[in-house]
DNA sequence: ACCTAATTTGCATACGTATGCAAACGATGT
DNA sequence: ACATCGTTTGCATACGTATGCAAATTAGGT
């Protein structure tokens, strides 16, 4: 067994350094990238080091530095499958650039968001991203003080001091809108999301934008909250036995919106999809592709936001000053069997 | 506005004394529970540093008490939902203890399992939580000598330093087993995990050791490597139109393939659930109650599961010697439609 | 061989907080 | 009024590392 090496007990740059016979900066500068040391000092530090067990403290060095490489991420709720892949991908996207990342679940808009990202600055976390969640302007004051950047992940704000990157929610919901009025679809509804989100707001607006330029205009229209009970619930009142007409279209604002839905129109209510009614969701996740639902949906590019979101976090950490943009990318009309 | 607030500008303990005309220790007591000062210090203080926003830093804080209050979860794959929903559960139960997690998300078992735990020791987090990812000797040797407790969740590897926390796969498994046989089903399939998971050798294993009690066997059996297509794969090889004779029902080792499975089965093959096939699967995630599925499974015990997780890591972050415990509860079988 | 420039190393200090210790303080009892 | 005891406060130091500066060493050129 190496030398000296016992449970529990911290080994310093220090206990290297005596045992190298060099001083703590010497250790120290072995440790950090982009010091100059010569070869030999390397390798009496390197044995030493490995003899012991060694290895830097990340606070400390974080203390000093003042950048703690540590990317605060919340996130709202992963029921929605298209969170977790969010989370899946922004994870590894800042492990490969060397940033580890603190995540916390919060609840929609209580006041526990700003106390999240309080919590978030004392920790002198680098940058912080929030997934669908709002930033109040008073703690977004308070991260543009601290010199810590935030962007806003598939949500807008409109605030002048956070990034936001979004994908292009109006676009999205007006081909949905082409679409249905192509197909000569006449009662046309809308489930829409939970009316405090601007992905909501976006895709109800986009969507009966374009039906009233195609001269045509909402037959039905309730909100699901984003939610899967809402949903449900808002599909049994959109298709209520007792109305003398149905929908015969549908565009919920997002795919497990969407899921809910079709499993109410299908096993409570005995309608046929797409022949009776179509169904339209948003966001591409992965499970819209089974066949079980076999959704058209329009995509959301997920790469491309993370990649953005990334970049320009990073880029507003390395220098101060950089002006907070607002991305909105394109997404896509996936078209499949239930419209 | 509050006065001399400026960008930027850090404001410590120290300048928080200086204008509140005390001295930086007395700050500090302030801002720590459990320590005493007058009603007239706490309000002095107070208002200075309300007046100078002022936050402690908990880098610096952890640096002195050697407690960072930061648990370490390694995550390896989001798509089966059980994740996300353990994943979210976790992160509540942490934070509702006051501590916050540091989240990585690491591909199956290459040695970048190790590197992370490695970054997580020198992020001197307090604890670690390793979900449905094995921990190798050496890294688990680390922890112990550095006083870092672990606990291996949803996963058991017999590790004398580690915690485990399962739910009862084996017996699960025979529930299933009984299942079928009490159906009067006769050509008995399976359809594994990843055999490098305990969780998957312990589902198999208890599967067909209660099926041979009955003095019956399997028909057949493939590995679905606890991947969506790896299950479809299988389902499509067990179930080959050349072979004279199919399976009647099928054990899945997990929800997120018994999905695949079902698709396969009934949009490729044509075959009806459960009246030609009976289709069961393990961890009763919440899209396994959704009609289209409706999915009979094994239950389990998540929240009983993450309780005891956060306790019994929590627990051995106070005291040490406080050996690491094997928790393996029971789930249940939940009759559903499938089945 | 000598002078200069370049490189390597150690010394000292700083980062922002917690905490043991002793001094100062206030209260209490006789 | 004085002695005693408990509480509050400040002083000094420690946590583990990075880094500016000057001393020490090496290299390089004629």
């Amino acid at each position: 067994m190496p030398g000296g090496v016992t449970k529990g007990v911290r080994v310093t740059a220090h206990d290297v350094a005596k045992r190298a016979g060099v001083s703590q900066s010497a250790v120290s500068r072995v440790f950090t990238p982009g010091t100059s040391v010569s070869p030999l000092m390397a390798e009496k530090v390197q044995k030493a080091a490995d003899e012991l067990g060694y290895r830097p403290n990340v606070l400390a060095r974080s203390l000093i530095t003042g950048r703690s490489r540590i990317i605060g991420l919340l996130v709202s709720y992963l029921e929605n499958q298209f969170y977790p892949e969010a989370l899946a991908r922004l994870s590894k996207a800042f492990q490969a650039k060397g940033y580890r990342i603190l995540v916390f679940m919060v609840s929609r808009e209580d006041g526990e968001t700003d106390r999240v990202v309080q919590d978030l600055l004392d920790h002198q976390v680098d940058g912080i991203v929030a997934a669908s969640v709002g930033l109040s302007d008073d703690v977004a004051l308070k991260c543009a003080r601290s010199g810590v950047p935030a962007v806003l992940f598939n949500r807008g704000q409109g605030h002048r001091d956070l990034c936001e990157v979004t994908s292009d929610n109006r676009e999205g919901a007006r081909q949905v809108a082409d679409l249905f009025v192509t197909a000569g679809r006449e009662r046309i509804a809308h489930i829409s999301g939970w009316s405090g989100s601007s992905t909501a707001r976006e895709r109800a607006a986009g969507f009966k934008g374009r039906l009233a330029e195609h001269g045509s205009s909402l037959f039905a229209e309730a909100s699901g909250d984003f939610t899967r009970d809402g949903a449900s619930d808002a599909a049994r009142s959109l298709f209520d036995v007792s109305r003398a007409e149905r929908p015969d279209a549908v565009f919920v604002a997002n795919d497990h919106m969407a899921f809910a839905v079709m499993d109410v129109l299908r096993f409570e209510l005995k309608l046929q999809v797409p022949d009776e009614v179509s169904v339209v969701g948003y966001d591409d996740v992965p499970m819209a592709s089974w066949p079980s639902y076999n959704l058209t949906t329009v995509s959301q590019p997920l790469d491309e936001m993370v990649s953005a979101t990334v970049s320009q976090l990073l880029a507003r950490t390395q220098k101060d000053q950089i002006p907070a943009l607002h991305e909105r990318l394109p997404g896509r009309l996936i078209r499949r069997g239930s419209a």
